[in-house]
DNA sequence: CTGGGGAAGGGGCCC
DNA sequence: TGGGCCCCTTCCCCA
């Protein structure tokens, strides 16, 4: 008979590898937004600690804290209790929490939060200490004005007062997390590195929830990244229908579930803090508030106001500033962010007090999305080890972009907590920031030109971008079919459309800088609603769910994709083979195994099939009559056609090829409906069909267009 | 080892 | 502004 048999500090061993493990993101299944703080975590570390945690996380893959109940420095301290069993002392937490000391959350900040997210043992733990302390406000500078039970550890607040973007956090400016050991972690050691997977999001609330001058202000805040799941999308552990969560029975109605109306994964706009009254009613010695005299910055998260906001985002990130790494675009290696001109450390706006800059990890987003999760999580050998070093090079999984590697190390900018987001600058107070901040745009419009504020004032305008663009645009132009189809001509690349809203849209493609980078890797685009996307892979926001599976998706489309996988349908077929995809762009991938060369190879199977009847047909299997040639060739023209949408000059070729064989000019013309419809099936618009058809026709039955009519697709 | 297919991620761009 | 589609690319699996 075997004696039950325990392995000593197994628990304690485990904890620390999920500890480990979230500092790095790894597996990360949760995203918990705090007002303008995200954390990552792990679902089933949350649930086995929180009752009120748990009832969310099985419902939703982002949570959204109210953030009147616990702010991001309290909960920070809440997740490192959660994941270590420790609550960290004043001291600790203001180190762990990259505060000034006197700043960090006050105990009883952390009891309330304990008590809102059903965490029994922090909240005997915090009953505790407070007893031993014989007080409620013993901490230096504690929440909600002296410590005491206010919900709210406001002091955390200010922490990253004026970090808009998203932006690593730290819990110490240096080190690696410690490595297991025999010892139960002590000490300020204990909580290093385990914030690393919190992210500070734009504004004062979530991504979704800016305020209006924020959003009319910068091209980059006001993303609302969320998105829903579509009508029968949901997830497949929430019951069809349900939409709302269980309630919480013991959370008063104006927090905590009840507050909850939105699915997380929609980021609902927070209400507005109380902060202000707060400091109306006990004006704080806020070390947050900068210098001496200064009017003091705007309630954390928001910072002075719109247009400095604005100034740091139009700013083409300085990428130095959260790895000099980022950006890097596999396939588009020019586009590749640019080093940063200086290293704050050394900027005498630097962090002061001797603190140590942080190392600049060479981390990478080059991975599947930073928040990805599925594929984007590769199993490896390395997160196992108990004693890997976390600290890169070299340390993280490969592919997995962790994000305070990917992000860069948390600034520790001692008194300048003002800091400037492209070049990692600190400032004691909002002004100087806001003087440094107007250097940046000085030289960002010396080197730029003035492009973007051209942009913003043609946009408001209603007028066309640079390059004299706009001025082309000619409605009801003479011509052909095209251009009555698509009168607003682009004055750079031919391309026509329909209204000059997209015309202008289109006209940006060509413009020298795109007006739209992402602020986590810095990469630009040209519009918004792509930033915006490439946005929600970082955070690995997948609001659509497959209901067969489970896989979510960050597109509509891509669900919609998926699920023909389980469906089994196959609408895409190759003409050539009679293969099958449920994918248009495998079917693509594997025309292009079938098309030898490109026109040439159009070419040569038209010599091959249209000219001559009775040839074999395109799978080699049959012979073809003639009209059954011309057909052939009309297939694989427009195939060819749509593996070149973009180049009208190719597809004008192949179609003076096709017509080329088609002597006869009504059995030309014959062949150019099928040829426009088969295009049209292929995917293309009716407007693109159409342009092949006038293209073909005119080719084939002279430049008049007469025959247009005759053929038009329906 | 290689090539092809399946599936998916991400960017571009038009509507 | 978001949806939808196209395109390129990657990864994985399998023959």
């Amino acid at each position: 008979m075997l004696d039950t048999m325990e392995a000593p500090g197994h628990s304690r061993q485990l904890l620390l590898q999920l500890n480990n493990q979230r500092t790095k993101g790894f597996l990360c299944d949760v995203i918990i937004v705090v007002q303008n703080a995200l954390f990552r975590a792990h679902k089933n570390v949350l649930a086995a600690s929180s009752a009120y945690l748990k009832s969310l996380v099985v419902h939703d893959n982002l949570l959204n804290l109210d953030h009147d109940m616990v702010s991001p420095a309290v909960f920070r301290l809440v997740l490192d209790f959660i994941y270590t069993g420790r609550l960290a002392d004043g001291a600790e937490a203001a180190a762990a929490a990259a505060v000034a000391p006197g700043t960090e959350p006050s105990l009883g900040a952390v009891l309330a939060a304990a008590s809102y997210l059903q965490i029994p043992d922090l909240v005997a733990l915090c009953k505790k200490r407070l007893k031993r302390h014989g007080k409620y406000c013993h901490l230096r500078g504690g929440g909600g004005g002296g410590g005491g039970y206010a919900p709210y550890g406001r002091p955390g607040r200010g922490l990253r007062a004026t970090t808009p973007v998203i932006q690593a956090c730290y819990s110490s400016p240096a080190g690696p997390p410690p490595p297991p050991s025999a010892e139960p972690p002590s000490g300020p050691e204990a909580s290093v590195n385990t914030h690393c997977a919190e992210l500070y999001a734009s504004g004062p609330g979530p991504a979704s929830a800016l305020c209006a001058a924020e959003r009319r202000c910068s091209p980059l805040c006001g993303l609302d990244l969320s998105k829903k799941s579509p009508p029968g999308s949901a997830p497949p552990e929430r019951p069809p229908g349900e939409r709302e969560l269980p309630p919480r029975p013991d959370s008063p109605p104006s927090a905590g579930p009840a507050a909850y109306k939105e699915p997380p994964l929609s980021l609902p706009p927070l209400p507005p803090l109380p902060f202000q009254k707060l400091e109306e009613a006990v004006p704080p010695p806020d070390p947050f508030r900068g210098g001496g005299g200064s009017p003091g910055p705007e309630p954390p998260g928001r910072p002075d106001g719109p247009s400095l906001l604005y100034r740091w985002m139009k700013h083409e990130p300085g990428l130095g500033t959260y790895g000099d790494e980022l950006g890097r675009d596999r396939s588009s290696p020019g586009e590749r962010c640019e080093e940063r001109g200086g290293d704050p450390a050394a900027s005498p706006g630097g962090p002061p007090l001797g603190l140590a800059p942080p190392p600049r990890y060479p981390g990478s987003l080059d991975g599947p999305g930073a928040g990805g999760d599925g594929d984007d999580y590769k199993s490896s050998s390395e997160e196992t080890g108990s004693s890997e070093d976390p600290s890169p090079p070299g340390g993280h999984l490969e592919g997995y972009p962790c994000p305070h590697l990917a992000y860069g190390e948390p600034e520790s900018f001692g008194d300048n907590l003002y800091v400037c987001i492209p070049c990692g600058k600190g400032f004691p107070s909002s002004e100087q920031l806001n003087a440094h901040v107007e250097a940046h745009v000085e030289e960002e419009e010396a080197l730029y030109g003035r492009a973007e504020a051209a942009e913003v004032a043609a946009g408001a305008a209603g007028l066309g971008p640079p390059f004299g663009a706009g001025g082309d645009k000619v409605p009801g132009a003479p011509g052909g079919l095209g251009e009555l189809l698509r009168p607003y001509r682009c004055a750079s690349c031919d391309k026509s459309y329909k209204d000059p809203a997209t015309l202008r849209q289109h006209e940006k493609t060509h413009w020298l800088t795109r007006p739209y980078p992402c602020t986590i890797c810095g990469k630009k685009f040209t519009q918004r609603g792509t930033m915006t996307r490439h946005m929600r892979s970082h955070l690995g926001l997948k609001p659509f769910a497959c209901d067969a599976c489970g896989m979510r998706f960050t597109r509509q489309y891509r669900l919609t994709e998926h699920m023909r996988i389980h469906s089994g349908e196959k609408p895409y077929e190759c003409q050539v083979c009679g293969g099958k995809f449920a994918q248009q762009r495998n079917l693509i991938s594997h025309m292009k195994m079938h098309a030898v060369g490109g026109a040439a190879g159009a070419a040569g199977a038209l010599a091959g099939l249209g000219a001559l009847p009775g040839v074999p047909g395109p799978d080699g299997k049959g012979k073809l009559d003639f009209p059954e040639g011309v057909f052939a060739v009309a297939r694989l023209t427009a195939e060819q056609l749509s593996l070149k949408q973009q180049d009208k000059a190719a597809a004008a070729e192949l179609l003076a090829q096709t017509t080329h064989f088609l002597h006869d000019p009504k059995v030309a013309l014959e062949s150019l409906y099928p040829l426009a419809k088969f295009t049209a099936e292929l995917g293309l618009s009716p407007d693109k069909a159409a342009e092949v058809l006038s293209q073909g026709a005119h080719l084939a039955a002279g430049p008049d267009g007469r025959t247009i009519d005759r053929f038009s697709p329906t």
